[in-house]
RNA sequence: GCCGAAGUGGCGGAAUUGGUAGACGCAGCGGAUUCAAAAUCCGCCGCUGGUAACAGCGUGGGGGUUCAAGUCCCCCCUUCGGCACCA
């Protein structure tokens, strides 16, 4: 029997028949578990695009990898999976396809789910939720009427990028060089009402809370806090000449007041408007960068232009008469809309007036260096100069002294702002949820009744590729409120809303009494483990943390964040190759109809051929897997191919989770080989396990010492690697060099075949988190009756751990000379003088006096000597 | 432009707390096995010099701190992620 599987690793057939016995048994169902500590292990659900791709693959066996070891540690394991089901692909897919996009998303998600159940992804299916089902949403609907109430919600007109000819509402992915990209038209910039939750109400607990969250990247955290952009500063009133109201701004530098040389407006700006009434070349002047996409990107690298009002403002100190310009850089909806330039200590304000020759006065005299006013801003603080009374302060005195004259005088407050937005959440597209939100007669909003929930999205639609068909049908809107007519908000929700409190939905999927069961949310929230793609780092991991306190807020849950633990992974790359035509078109064509036909004596490629025709293509590099490089690797086809263990362990071997992963062929096959040698292994040590092994290994040869002290010290590698330091390469190496050591030792006495026993159980189990399939039918050769998903992880045994002698590095002068092997309890002048007494390190100490001697214990000794 | 990362052999990467740079894998080269091939096994593999022992150089570039720097500090270059309506 044994000699049968030794050569017959025969992925397809082991994972079938493993996957199967998963689904009967209910393996990975789980329930709350009071006696038994909770683990919550969340990946990031997928977009059903239409089927997954490496980015997938890489991300769900990573949180297979944690929550196979968290359960092999006795842990009451949930690991659910869903979709995020709405948003603007399933729109273009509909229009292409002439479907509809609700059949186009469940089609996807039939497709994908079996994807992922092909690659022995263990989730709980039986919580299973897709976003864009009634039963989902309308619990965000029902929440967002609770926000309402409470006065989290407002409305408000903000800008959109509207296309003029398809008269449709855009995304900024749908603007390409400030056009449409079906119609070609120039996008203009519109304002309309749309929907805000309040954020910005909990910037400070958002900002604070983040100093909890040890278990998140700190570069997250770090990008997290510039991101809402706490600072502290004044905000100023301006009179205006011959206004009655004030030009309010806001400033964190109110130490360089006195340099303010003028004043900037954004075109929507009322003092903008009323300028251009009688002045048809600021109308025209407003009306061009009225158009301008409003991307913060965008606005940051466009030429600043400006043209001044007429208008000018009373400087608050000084009283003098200060120019009001509009400028394309300054936005309505930021702030107050205006700001005050002090071109000599802000770089923006200082191009905008070298620009247009407005004066530009120091009134900072910076407190080191060199600075050249002519060449750049002194944005730098120091002593305040030219600044009546508070010249001679230090920029903080001076910040503290005019706050409080300002205040004194009732045109200035200390303010602490944020650089966070509101959330607008209004979406003018179809494949979304319905905000709850009425028009009543008058004009008035009211949140639609709970009684009336869910808004549903009707999902037989036909898409005619610019309006939504929901504002389309005049009948769809049409509803009424205390008995009188109103209209239903066609508008639907930001997508980021569904992605918002998922996570907490799966800890109770099947409650149909209200959001959540709080008494199941409780008992697995927080997430200990969150794992997704790094460009999450700051939109949608705010959000979620914001409607964490939301739902704290409402009494749903009794934590404050919702991810304890955070782990980013990086993008999957592959090589891509093109041929470019006559006319410079480039043709890009997919790796896996590329054969390469002649490296290098490096192993570099110089030449590849695209097989359908023979003809020569061009190697492009390495870059991320895309269609529009058409170098996606379908995951699919390598399953097939390889098997899923196969995949899964190059995934996690090839790079370490945050880092770039490089898709190579031969790296999976190289994935494969070693499988197949554990395979072997195991079935050769079955085949003489007949024969009598021992456990007892209290008196053993020095080499079966060896053995065991790396069989331990490998353990205890793989431990930390796959537990606190989440380094799964590094662990799947470790793992490697175990099984290199073990192809090599002897079987010969009973104690041998203890050891080796020993060894592969702990192989096996180590092994099972990455490929499960594989390990759960080795356990079982190897003799096993329980179930490897619940086996406890391998203990260190840590008196095999110690070693007799010891290797120290000698160095002299840094440079390494010699190695020297000592015993483990020699003393620190024994090994010193037993590392000057070296040959090696007597040549290089020659003449020479030695000055110093550094012992680092146990491993390496310096010599100082000149 | 702003915010956040990364850069180490031919390639992916390792070096966890400032202490042997290159673990593990891929590719390549040599050999064994085979009628042959595949598969497998053994060995070599940073660069330069040397038969070798060994020596010099070497972690994007430039400077610095230290007995010792891939790791810490300063400046610069390149690539990647995000920038609020892609998800």
């Amino acid at each position: 029997m044994s000699k049968v599987i030794q050569d017959n690793y025969d992925p397809a057939q082991i994972e079938a028949a493993v996957q199967q016995r998963w689904e009967r048994d209910k393996v990975f169902e789980v329930s709350e578990q009071q006696d038994k500590e909770k683990f919550y292990c969340l990946s990031m659900f997928p977009y059903p695009s239409g089927k997954l791709h490496m980015g997938h693959v890489r991300n769900y066996t990573l949180g297979d990898v944690v929550a196979r070891h968290q359960r092999m540690q006795g842990k009451n394991v949930l690991q659910p999976m869903g979709w995020d089901a709405f948003g603007l692909p399933a729109e273009n897919a509909a229009i292409q396809n002439e479907t509809a996009p609700a059949k186009w998303t469940y089609q996807n998600i039939d497709y994908m789910r079996n994807q992922l159940k092909s690659l022995g992804f263990g989730y709980d299916w039986s919580r299973e939720v897709a976003t864009c089902q009634p039963e989902y949403y309308r619990w965000e609907q029902w929440f967002f009427t609770k926000l309402y109430e409470k006065g989290l919600v407002y409305k408000k007109n903000a800008t959109v990028n509207w296309d003029p000819v398809d008269q449709t509402v855009l995304a900024n992915e749908q603007v390409i060089d400030g056009r449409g990209w079906r119609s070609g038209a120039k996008v203009e910039q519109k304002e309309i009402p749309q929907w805000f939750i309040k954020i910005t109400a909990y910037a400070d607990e958002l900002l604070q809370d983040l100093d909890q969250l040890e278990g998140w990247p700190e570069q997250v955290k770090t990008m997290q806090r510039n991101w809402i952009g706490r600072s502290e500063g004044v905000e100023i009133d301006f009179s205006v000449q011959d206004h009655d109201q004030p030009l309010t701004v806001y400033t964190t530098r109110p130490d360089t007041l006195y340099g303010v040389t003028y004043m900037a407006v954004a075109a929507q700006h009322p003092l903008a408007q009323e300028a251009a009434a009688n002045h048809p070349e600021l109308a025209a002047f407003i009306d061009s960068i009225k158009n301008a996409k409003m991307a913060e990107a965008e606005l940051a690298t466009i030429d600043k232009k400006g043209m001044p009002t007429g208008f000018y403002a009373k400087h608050p100190l000084t009283g003098e008469a200060i120019p009001i310009w509009v400028a394309n850089f300054v936005l309505m909806d930021y702030g107050s809309g205006a700001v005050m330039a002090v071109p000599a200590h802000d770089q923006r304000d200082w191009e905008f007036a070298t620009a247009y020759s407005l004066p530009i006065k120091p009134v900072i005299d910076p407190a080191a260096g060199e600075h050249d006013i002519n060449t750049a801003a002194i944005t730098e603080k120091g002593t305040v100069i030219d600044s009546g009374p508070y010249s001679g302060m230090s920029s903080e005195a001076a910040f503290d002294a005019i706050a409080a004259a300002l205040a004194e005088q009732g045109i200035g407050r200390r303010q602490v702002n944020y650089r966070l937005r509101d959330w607008g959440v209004s979406r003018q597209r179809y494949w979304g949820a319905p905000i709850p939100m009425l028009k009543l007669a008058d004009g008035s909003s009211a949140p639609v009744p709970a009684d009336q929930l869910p808004v549903i999205l009707p999902e037989d639609v036909v898409m005619n590729g610019t309006q939504s068909p929901i504002k389309a049908d005049p009948e769809w809107r049409k509803t009424t409120y205390n008995g009188a007519p109103a209209e239903h908000e066609t508008d639907t929700f930001d997508t980021f809303m569904e992605s918002s409190w998922y996570y907490a939905r799966y800890c109770s999927a099947n409650f149909h009494d209200g959001m959540l069961d709080p008494e199941q949310a409780n008992y697995w929230l927080p997430v200990d483990q969150y794992i997704g793609g790094i460009e999450h780092a700051i939109l949608h991991l705010l959000y979620a943390r914001f409607f964490h306190k939301l739902l704290r807020d409402t009494g749903l849950v009794n934590s404050d964040e919702p991810f304890k633990r955070l782990l980013t992974q990086g993008m999957v790359l592959a090589d891509s190759y093109f041929r470019e035509d006559a006319s410079g078109k480039i043709t890009w064509f997919s790796p896996v109809d590329v054969d390469i036909v002649e490296r290098d004596s490096k192993g570099r490629i110089v030449k590849a051929v695209l097989r359908t025709d023979g003809e020569e293509v061009t190697y492009g590099g390495m870059t991320k897997m895309s269609k529009s490089k058409n170098n996606g690797i379908d995951p699919q086809m390598m399953i097939d191919k390889y098997g899923a263990d196969t995949v899964r362990l190059f995934m996690m071997f090839a790079a370490p989770p945050e880092a770039t992963l490089e898709w190579s062929d031969s790296g999976v096959e190289g994935a494969q080989r070693f499988l197949r040698r554990v395979w072997r292994l195991v079935g050769d040590y079955v085949a003489v396990a007949d024969q009598e092994h021992s456990s007892d290994f209290s008196e053993l040869s020095n080499a079966q010492e060896d053995l065991r002290r790396e069989v331990h010290r490998t353990i205890e590698k793989v431990s930390d690697d796959m537990g606190r330091r989440q380094n799964f390469n590094t662990a799947i190496a470790a793992i490697m060099e175990l099984l290199n050591r073990l192809q090599k030792a002897e079987l010969n006495s009973a104690v041998d075949r203890g050891i080796m026993r020993e060894a592969l159980d702990a192989v096996v189990l180590m092994l099972a988190p990455v490929t499960p399939h594989l390990s759960e039918v080795l356990w079982q050769q190897l003799g096993h009756q329980d179930d490897i998903t619940f086996a406890a992880w391998p203990a260190v045994d840590s008196s095999a751990l110690v070693a007799s002698s010891i290797l120290v590095v000698v160095q002299v002068n840094g440079k390494v000379r010699s190695k020297i092997n000592v015993d483990a309890e020699t003393d620190k002048d024994s090994v010193i003088a037993a590392a000057v007494a070296d040959e090696n390190v007597q040549r290089f100490l020659a003449d020479k006096t030695i000055r110093k001697q550094i012992y680092v214990p146990g491993k390496l000794v310096n010599i100082v000597a000149n």
